[in-house]
Order: structure tokens, then sequence, then C-alpha cells
RNA sequence: GGGGGCGUAGCUCAGUUGGUUAGAGCGCCGGCCUGUCACGCCGGAGGUCGCGGGUUCGAGUCCCGUCGCUCCCGCCA
């Protein structure tokens, strides 16, 4: 609950704060003319602070001079007015207002500032352009949907610290200005004056600091980090970032998972969303992907993928023939059933273009006919068996639409995932109120990169990995393949977003050092960009592990944003720009000598 | 880097097969109004149709280019 303000000569209420309680008492209140309505003889304020809205009412008969300069008063004017708080006539409540029993009776009023009309409308969260808010954000930070958000973000993130320091987490800064290490993202760079030639770069995470951190003996660490990633944007994507990022010393996935699970409860808790409580369902990465494929599975409508191959294997249809004939990688019929919908030949045309670009060669549709036959193009290439077969594998019944994908495994998981996403969007599929959180578990540790011929990380290079023997760097030398690994990591998926993950990582630096070798690093390379961690590991490290999730995330999904930029008080464009300051922008020609630079891009 | 959508008054938008002086709501300005809370009523101002070029007797509308916003793919260990 708000404290209220010290009493000063601008205020010593909220004014947003006052209520029914109040009536009878005096009060000063200072904010923002959020509306005026002026009817001649009596004039009407609606008064604007960070708590909300009070209503002040001014009369002639409490001093002409004051009720002149009431009439004066226009939009975001910035004033503070003292009067008595009254009960309203029963008429007058206003019952969509917090406040609405109570308005303020004006005797004295102080205007602080004029304003310039603004260009928009304050006291409503209609749609805007971007553009608009965002070279306008001191204006659209005053709307309430802004506020709400940006006060929904600080409860998440005092909720964090309450709750970790009470888990014996410490919060410990790492450098904003460190090293390049040339994996994953593309590194924002900050070119050194002291070293000419030299670059800093900003931290894509502080996973190496936090390791170190629990090397040193800290054991439980966390901390709200601010991340850069120098990549494209999206609506769930900007270059600075902010991440919850923690680490525990001692601890197996249980560990982590549970005191995470106890945190987010209290998170999501501050949404009202109905978040499920935990324990939350944990899903191994190949059944999320067989299923629903995605490793971050929206289960909040049906929809889920089924394998049919054992049922085609022997199919004279040449598509499907050649697909499952295929041994390395091998090749798979898989495909959903969409239930009972009129679906036009255009929206299948439409579905199966979306299918292509999803990487799939085509994309097959049968209609379930009252005789259990099929409308279907492929219809006169199969069997009766194999017919009934894949009906009754997907349990369909007469009406219903089937949709299937013949491709590489990884291939149909992705079309479906896509296309199971888009019916759901298309059709509405995701009820009102229904929502969904779970883990995905053992993921694979390394994806072939074909284009190098070789394995890269799934998750990053610092987790640890299993093989059916163990852990151990005995265990994983004897597996036939790094290829498969599986890695300790666990990612938290809500909804179909991922809001964080992590993992347990490679404490023994034999271990670290094979993994290295995996993706491709020789041992001096490796020594060169990881030799400080690698150093750190042979003195003693514990096992340890952690997570992080993504805060901006977290917060867009309990306010029921679509952006993440609009849970950022100053976010940029999709294109990088910030409207309101200009960024990106050229420097002095000084400024790039001292750092021994020179620009050959011409700057716009 | 690629694809889709958008760009018309301060804001949100409409604008027909290319055709008179480009419209609406809100906001703004002026007037009236003592119980409104999206106050109401009357009147008024306000436009580089993103920018550049082209086609045409004539372009907000068609074509080319370009800039910006946005969504998606690539990318994001």
């Amino acid at each position: 609950m708000r404290q209220p303000p010290r009493a000063n000569p601008y205020r010593d209420h909220w004014a947003g704060d006052l209520s029914a309680g109040d009536a009878g008492t005096h009060a000063t209140v200072a904010g923002w003319v959020n509306n005026r309505r002026d009817h001649g003889g009596l004039i009407f304020i609606d008064l604007r602070d960070r708590a909300g809205i009070v209503q002040l009412v001014l009369h002639p008969e409490n001093g002409a001079e004051l009720f002149a300069a009431a009439e004066r008063l226009r939009g975001e004017y910035v004033i503070s007015v003292a009067g008595d708080v009254v009960r309203r006539a029963a008429g007058n409540v206003n019952p969509d207002l917090a406040t609405g029993e109570i308005e303020i009776q004006v005797k004295e009023m102080t205007v602080l500032a004029e304003s310039a009309t603004p260009p928009f409308a304050i006291d409503t969260d209609a749609d805007l352009d971007e553009m608009t808010r965002l070279r306008n954000r001191t204006l659209d930070l005053r709307r309430r949907h802004m506020v709400d958000a940006l006060v929904l973000r600080h409860e998440v993130v005092r909720t964090i610290r309450e709750t970790l320091s009470e888990e014996d987490f410490l919060e410990i800064e790492t450098p904003i200005l460190t090293r390049s290490t040339p994996e994953g993202a593309r590194d924002f760079l900050v070119p050194s004056r002291l070293s000419p030639g030299n670059f800093y770069a900003l931290p894509q995470s502080p996973q190496l600091f936090k390791q170190l951190l629990m090397v040193a003996g800290y054991e439980r660490y966390f901390q709200i980090a601010r991340c850069f990633r120098d990549e494209d944007l999206r609506a769930d994507r900007q270059p600075e970032f902010t991440q919850l990022d923690l680490e525990m010393s001692f601890v197996e996935e249980d560990d982590v998972i549970d005191v995470n699970e106890r945190l987010m409860a209290k998170v999501f808790a501050l949404g009202d969303l109905g978040l499920p409580p935990p324990p939350y369902e944990r899903m191994a990465y190949d059944e999320a992907l067989l299923r629903f494929g995605s490793d971050r599975p929206d289960r909040r409508f049906g929809l889920e993928i089924t394998d049919v191959s054992e049922h085609l294997s022997g199919s004279q249809f040449k598509v499907f023939a050649s697909v499952l004939n295929r041994s390395h990688p091998p090749g798979v019929v898989r495909a959903i059933n969409a239930g009972t919908r009129e679906v036009a030949r255009k929206e299948l045309d439409d579905l199966t273009e979306i299918a292509k670009r999803a990487g799939a060669g085509g994309l097959v549709w049968a209609f379930v006919q009252e005789d259990g036959t099929w409308r279907s193009p492929i219809a006169k290439f199969l069997s009766g068996e194999e017919i009934a077969a894949v009906t009754g594998a997907l349990g369909a019944q007469p009406g219903d639409l089937l949709l299937a994908v013949a491709d590489k495994a990884d291939v149909a998981a992705n079309a479906l995932g896509v296309l199971r996403l888009e019916l759901a969007d298309r059709w509405s599929l995701v009820a009102d109120g229904v929502h969904d959180v779970l883990w995905v578990v053992d993921f694979p540790m390394f994806g072939y990169n074909a284009d190098e011929d070789r394995w890269d990380a799934s998750h990053h290079p610092f987790t640890a990995p299993t093989a059916p023997g163990g852990t151990s760097a005995a265990d994983l030398a004897a597996a036939e393949s790094p290829g498969i690994w599986k890695s300790r990591a666990y990612d938290l998926v809500v909804d179909g977003w991922e809001l964080g993950g992590g993992s347990i990582r490679n404490h023994d630096p034999v271990v670290q050092s094979m993994i290295f070798e995996a993706i491709g690093m020789d041992a001096d390379d490796a020594e060169k960009r990881f030799g400080f961690l690698l150093e750190a590991l042979r003195f003693g490290a514990p096992p340890h592990g952690g997570i992080a999730f993504g805060i901006d995330r977290i917060v867009t999904l309990l306010a029921g944003r679509d952006s993440i930029r609009d849970v950022i008080a100053f976010p940029k464009t999709a294109s990088g720009s910030d409207p309101l300051t200009g960024a990106p922008a050229p420097v002095d020609a000084r400024q790039l000598r001292e750092l021994g630079l020179r620009s050959t891009a011409a700057p716009r």
C-alpha cells in the first residue's frame, strides 16, 4: 500500500488514493489535468497522479479569481490544489472511478506548469502509431496502460529480489564492458580508447561470470541483468533486454527447478492470469517435438501431431514411399486431426503454402467421409486398409479434416508445429483464461550443423551433457558419438513462450574441453577464448547450475500485452532505432580519431 | 538479407472503375451552459495525401524508386 506523501506545499495525499474515508477532511493534491468539463458556472477537473484520478469541483462562490484560473486550465497542465474532500451526493457517485465516492471542493489552486496541447489523448489507451508513441514517449508513459505495465514490472522485480534474498541468494553485479566471445549472437562492440584497435563487447548474458562466482564460492547468485544481442528485432526481442540470471552450487536439476518453481509461482501470482500452481509438468524434448512440433509447445489447444509412418510403410503412394524408405535421416509421415470444420479449397491452399514455407515439401489433406473413405487428392493412391489405419490412429470421425506432412522427422515436426499454431490462430482455438506451464527437459546436447560439418551446442557449450552411461568424462567418451549426448538443460515454457532456460554446467574442465572439441574448437582456440573459465575450473569448481528468465517476456505475459515494447519504458523500434533520442547517431570525427577508428559507411 | 501489411488533418480512420473545392469522429480555438465524469449545444480553424520520379488531358487512387513504422522468415550458442 502506498504511504501518503510527506506534507509539503504541493500535496499531502496521493490524488488517486483518496476514498470515502477521507470525506470531511482537508487535502492538498498535485498532478496533471487529465480532463476538464467546463459547465460555464461550474467546472470539473479530473486530476491525475500516479495513483489514479480524483475529481475536482470548482465553484465561482469559492473565489472569482480561482474560478477564472480554472477556466484557463487545459489538458496536462500541472497543478496543485487544496480543498475539502466531500462525499458525493448519491446520484453523482461514479462507480467507474476508484475515488468515485468523493470529490474535492477546491479552495486554492496553483498552476505549477502549463502544457502544450498533447499530440494524442493521454486519457485513453487507444492504439496509436508506434512511431508517434516512441517519439513522444514521455506522454505515452503517462497513459494508464503504460503506468500499469511498469508498476507490474516493478512488482515482478521486487518479488524476485525479495524471494531470492530469503532463499539465501546474493545479488552481485557483473561487467557490462567485457570480452567478445563470438559464439551465438552477434556482439555489440565498444572500441577501447586506451587500447586502440581493441574492443570490449557488451554481454549477451552474464553466463561466464556467474560460473566464476560459483567457483569462487558464492554458492547462490542472482542478478537482474541487462543483456545485449546485435540481432534483428521482433515483437518479443529487443537489442537490449533484461534477464533474471541466477546460479547455484552443489545442485542437480531438481534443486534448480524447485527453487524456481516456488519463485515463479509468486511472480505469476502478480498477474491475474490464473496460471496453474507448481509443480509444473516436465516433458522431454523428443516428446514435445513429436506431439507439438516445437521445443516450446503450446498445449492450450488440441491439434496434437501423430506419427502414422507405421501404417503407411508399404504404401504405393510415391511421395510416402520415397520418404519412408529413406534411412538417413529417416523419413516420417505425421498428421494432425484438425476436426470437423468448413474449410474451403482456398484455405487448404493457404495452409499448404504455410507448410511449404515452414520447410515441408507439401501438405496432404483429407476429409473423412460418412463411409470412412477419404475425400482427398491422394485417396486413390492409398489402400482401404491404409486409410482405415490412419483414420483410426488419428481418432478421426466422419467430417474431420486430416492434414499430413511426409518428410524428414525434424522438417515434418516443424511444419506441423507451425501449422497447428496457425490453425489455432485462424480458428481462435485458445479459450480465454486457459494457460499452461511446463518444463521441457532432455534436450539433445548438440544439433548437427550441415553447413560447417560439425556439432553446434543446442543450448550453450557450458551446459553439462549426459551419455547413456552417466555424466563423467569417461561416460561421455564411451558414447558412440557426441551426437547422442543429451544436455542437462531445462526450459520453462508458458503458453508456447520460452520464458526461461538453464542447465547444470560443466564443473569438470576435462568435460568442458571435450565439448569445445566436439563443436570444432581446437585446444588453442578454446584456451584463447575461454581460458579464464577453464583455468578457474582447475581450481576446485563445485557442481553448479542455474537458469535465466526473460523479465520482459514475463511482464508482457502477465500484463497481457502483445509486444515487450509495451513493458519497457524506452524501447527501440523494429529497426533498432530510438526515435526519442535519435540513436544510433553519427559521432564527431574527433571521437573516432581518439578511438583509432575510421568510418567507411556514410551515416544517413 | 527476404516476404507480408501500413503511411491521407494534431490523433484514429474513410476516400468508389483515375475526374468538381479530399471527408468523418476525437482533439484544438471561440461562444453558451451550475452536477458532469467520453458532459452537452452552436460556430471556426486545420492537409507537402511519407518523399522523389513516371504514365495521363487529369493521380490520394496506376507504375517505378526511396524512407519510415509493423508482423514474419533467416538470424537470436
